[in-house]
DNA sequence: TTGTATGCGTTATCAT
DNA sequence: ATGATAACGCATACAA
């Protein structure tokens, strides 16, 4: 059968549109025929073919914008044997980072052809790697996304490289090879915030650490204890606390080291969460803040600016990152200039604010 | 051709697997020659079709299962002229909104073939319409879910209604029929936390409004008047400020309220992050929360909880609602049954905390 | 109950 | 420079 389905039909060697108001989308042949041309050359326009007359060209694109013809997405992807869907894998970090990561992919993703599919997975289910890998070997993105924690898994990306799926890892630390990665330097990061409270004249200064297995956790424990090395103080375990990154777990992390005597004068929290249930405790003790306890945070969540006082935390570019870590997916494919997809490394900054005084001022 | 590409081939009468670690998936027809029968045959128990002989179904089961053969979306979506994307369309209202529906929404879709695709847009952008336009004619989403502010905007319904795709919209009062909708019940919920207040012996009552033209921002503004006439209490103009739904906002509103003399002893936000500003400004005046203002927000974000003290506040059922627009808009497509997929509207609740106490207490 | 032929909208091959 | 024809992987109409 030669004349399309729907769009229009051959009257009297003239091609005539049909009523559009209920007929489906135009196709390649509804423009190849009011061209005048054959599909072929049709699909040579949209692919931008170098080898093309301008006027054929020209002609082919006045229909297309006539009828409002656009390619169907799932008939390229079984024709070219690849999609336009990148994934994002992650396992609810914070809501904010998985937010910031969306706006920074989608920011490279816009105005291309590609579609960003979320999938959240759930850590701690043994099926997890099994659920992933249904989803990689269904929908065979053309990229995906991974957040941490779950981005720390070497099988993960061990099961994307078997299965042929390009990948992006983001961390707090290089853990995989720049093309594959996007990292944060949370050690370094650490070190200086801790090196901050140092300056301001602390010498017990309590950490809340991240949950064990964590890399990020184990990155910005080693940042705490570099600072205070190279300071000359001793690292007393004793001063250090795992939470695993909860608002309750900070809390209790907080009691256990104002229960020393003497009690540390400033706390790291390994982030803003734990660092606001600080904050709590602090307050039921009748500490004021930042006069009696110095209090710094990891991560400049909304909440690091709302609380009081305001925070002083460490941000991380995770926008910038997610922005990178698209045009390492979709660079060259998008034909975005991978002008600064190079980079891999980010460097995080301290923001001082008002959680952070001398020792008993 | 009639030998697959690349999966196996006939050897001797027989179908020999090819070495699988580079090889493309297995088709339909690879499952239908190892099988013994024929694609149709194959995509009849795909499709789980009832008029089926039992031993050829195991057989052909059996071999699906030995190749892990997956019916790749691409093709089904081309022949079926019906994808099974879900689309996410927002305008960033708060990261933690966005995340819960995504959550809902996900927690439906899990197990079924459907897929959720984000499409963040830029109200304001006078160019939205047709963004969204151009998103929808291009993907032809199986439906689409609108979040609230612009889940409010007719003239969006009005096209996926002419691009008939289907929609659900979101929203702080019932704006279109049950089954496109899922709304809460801010007017009532509001009515009864300011009631709360009223209740608690307040009779100056501030209220921080939202921006103007957003529903919800109208229905809370509503719920406080109600609350306050039937109390008997005038409204007075002057105690209603507009924010924009941000902490700095929430700040500047705040001041303005605390100006009045004699000042509102309680405040009613219209959500979290404003009131989180309130209790900054609290703070800077030197004002205790709650004996000397009692502060009452909305949305239960984790600032409520997080904040000194903890925020009494409206808590809306978004996951649960965000399920239920999942289960609306690919409820019998996906055999989950729309048992409680036919409500439509939602009870928020009070959550309260220790933000509130009787005036000069 | 099962198979054959054909279509879905696009791209690739190989002509011309 | 352009076109005819055959994939791509699956589903439907109609036979058998």
């Amino acid at each position: 059968m030669l004349v399309s389905r729907t769009f229009g039909e051959w009257d009297n060697g003239r091609y005539v549109l049909m009523d559009m108001s209920k007929a489906s989308q135009p196709t390649i042949n509804d423009v190849a025929r009011l061209a005048g041309v054959s599909k072929k050359t049709v699909s040579r326009v949209i692919n931008a073919s170098p080898l093309l007359n301008q006027d054929t060209r020209k002609r082919v694109e006045q229909v297309i914008a006539e009828l409002g013809y656009i390619p169907n997405p799932q008939a390229r992807a079984l024709a070219l044997r690849r999609n336009f869907l990148i994934g994002l894998i992650h396992d609810n970090p914070n809501a904010q980072m998985v937010l910031n990561v969306q706006q920074g992919l989608l920011e490279v993703l816009r105005d291309t052809e590609f579609e960003l599919i979320v999938h959240p997975v759930d850590r701690g289910s043994p099926a997890m790697l099994e659920e992933i890998r249904r989803f990689l070997e269904r929908q065979r993105p053309y990229g995906i996304m991974l957040l941490p924690p779950i981005s720390e898994n070497d099988t993960l990306a061990a099961l994307c490289r078997e299965l042929g799926v390009r990948y992006v890892r983001m961390g707090s630390a290089p853990l995989d090879e720049p093309p594959n990665m996007v990292a944060s330097n949370d050690r370094e990061a650490v070190r200086g915030a801790v090196g901050h409270l140092i300056e301001a004249g602390h010498r017990r200064i309590g950490l809340i650490a991240g949950p064990h297995g964590f890399r990020s956790a184990i990155e910005r424990q080693h940042g705490y204890e570099e600072a205070l090395e190279a300071a000359g103080i001793p690292i007393q375990r004793t001063m250090i606390v795992h939470g695993d990154y909860r608002f309750e777990s900070g809390m209790r992390a907080a009691d256990r080291l104002l229960d020393h005597s003497p009690r540390p004068t400033a706390v790291f929290s390994s982030n803003d969460e734990m660092a606001a249930g600080v904050f709590h405790v602090a307050r039921q003790r009748g500490l004021s803040v930042p006069q009696e306890l110095s209090i710094i945070g990891f991560d400049d969540t909304p909440i690091a600016s709302h609380i009081w006082p305001p925070l002083t935390t460490v941000r991380w570019p995770i926008a910038t990152m997610a922005r990178a870590a698209a045009l390492k997916l979709v660079g060259e494919a998008s034909g975005k200039g991978s002008s600064d997809g190079d980079a891999s490394l980010f460097v995080s900054t301290l923001i001082r604010r008002a959680s952070v005084a001398a020792p008993g001022s």
